[in-house]
DNA sequence: GATGAGAATATGCATGCACATAAAAACGTG
DNA sequence: CACGTTTTTATGTGCATGCATATTCTCATC
């Protein structure tokens, strides 16, 4: 067998991944060490390590410092979501973007929100309501507590232009966060805003953002009858 | 001011996700150059390169060649899904895990799988229909299409210790997959199932997988009421 | 002034080497 | 045999260097 040599790590992760696909290597077996391999493809210990280190960070492969590198015995079970950004959504299905804001008042955090958004008693939070229109049928509705103490500015702002979503990502950072969907039905508000039966079925998302553990927002996003989030992997 | 010595890539990479943070550069700023970054930290050109490489990998900068490095315009709007594994689910829970096969037909594919599921027209598919209980509660339901032609092995199996599920991960090895998520009402069947009112709304997910653009499975998985995916960031 | 060829340059990739580190395995001791 | 300690070993990391490659920039030419 006339072994071509392998000299791209890129291309030494596609003959890796080939044989962990065609079980040349089973689940859970321990694969040769990184110099082994790279003496059979004749190349660099560092060039082998790189494209192990790409199948790790997908998943296919754990590595241990001296056990080895072995098969991951589960495939990837992951699944990386680009959360949506409205205007783009609605643009990419041909409508016409707008929004509005419908209430914009400093408010109390309700109790059940405390475990998903832990700011302190005496926090000021400024609330607001907005719907997201696609060619003026409502798209997203979004109700949203941001910390004034984190991001003061944010009470300053107008929101005719801009929405509070987008002055937030243009204007706080954040390091960590917390995303939660589900479902939940229309109720009683949504159902008059969507035109829909209150008994509707909605996709919900519910989005919490900190920076160095300092909470920013917490958003509740709720999707129009039949919304989708899809992803490819 | 003492520039402390960075020379461990992690460190470099805190700094400079750091001074992102902090707006010393600009969103759609360019950074210094790697030259001169392994300068400052008093490192090799390397490291700086790695540093700036896994900041490009998780989305807080742009790379171009010649272009230079630049800040992301928007931080990374994506989140990593781990995709739960029923098993591990129920008993994170404390609840015992079970589950029972329903049904098991070869049939063909409902018309609107077609563009989700694109197997050819003469295609042997199994069906299956599967309950996952949580302490003998229903905890989830899954009905899965299965393409007998790319794993005719699939026919044979009991699936009375192990799942549809575990056997396709554990024998039949994909390389691409596409991932769903929506709400939709109980519906006639489920609601019996969950003991709920049928207008009950429902967390669903589907999920189709190809091994090199053979279709291998389809499968939809409507989650007990209540039920959140969750994920960190 | 427009245009295209070529130079300049920043990032990307590969290599060889040395040392750090974690964890298993071997060893020694009670 | 049970235990803690040392050795071994595979991966992890850092560095210096050279070349590859994609763009941008410059400049000569028309």
């Amino acid at each position: 067998m006339t072994v071509r040599e392998l000299n791209s790590w890129t291309e030494i992760r596609e003959e890796l991944h080939r044989r962990i696909n065609d079980r040349i290597w089973q689940p859970g077996e321990t694969i040769p060490g990184e110099a082994d391999l790279a003496e059979e493809f004749g190349c660099a210990r560092t060039t082998v390590s790189r494209a192990l280190r790409a199948l790790a960070e997908a998943g296919l492969v754990t590595r241990r410092r001296k056990a080895g590198t072995r098969v991951a015995v589960n495939p990837p079970h992951k699944a990386t979501f680009t959360i949506p950004i409205i205007r783009e959504e609605v643009e990419a299905r041909g409508a016409a973007y707008s929004h509005s804001l419908l209430k914009r008042v400093e408010a109390g955090l309700p109790p059940q929100l405390h475990a998903a958004f832990p700011v302190g008693e005496g926090a000021r939070l400024l609330f607001t309501e907005t719907v997201y229109f696609a060619d003026d049928r409502p798209f997203m509705f979004e109700e949203r507590y941001t910390n004034l103490d984190a991001v003061p500015e944010f009470g300053t702002i107008a929101f005719d232009l801009i929405t509070p979503n987008e002055w937030l990502v243009q204007n706080a950072p954040y390091t960590s966060g917390d995303l939660t969907c589900y479902a939940a039905n229309a109720g009683e508000r949504l159902s008059r805003f969507f035109e829909v039966a209150q008994e509707t079925p909605l996709f919900v998302m519910e989005r919490a953002t900190a920076n160095q553990k300092v909470p920013i927002t917490h958003v509740r996003m709720s999707y129009q009858p039949g919304y989708r989030l899809r992803t490819r992997f």
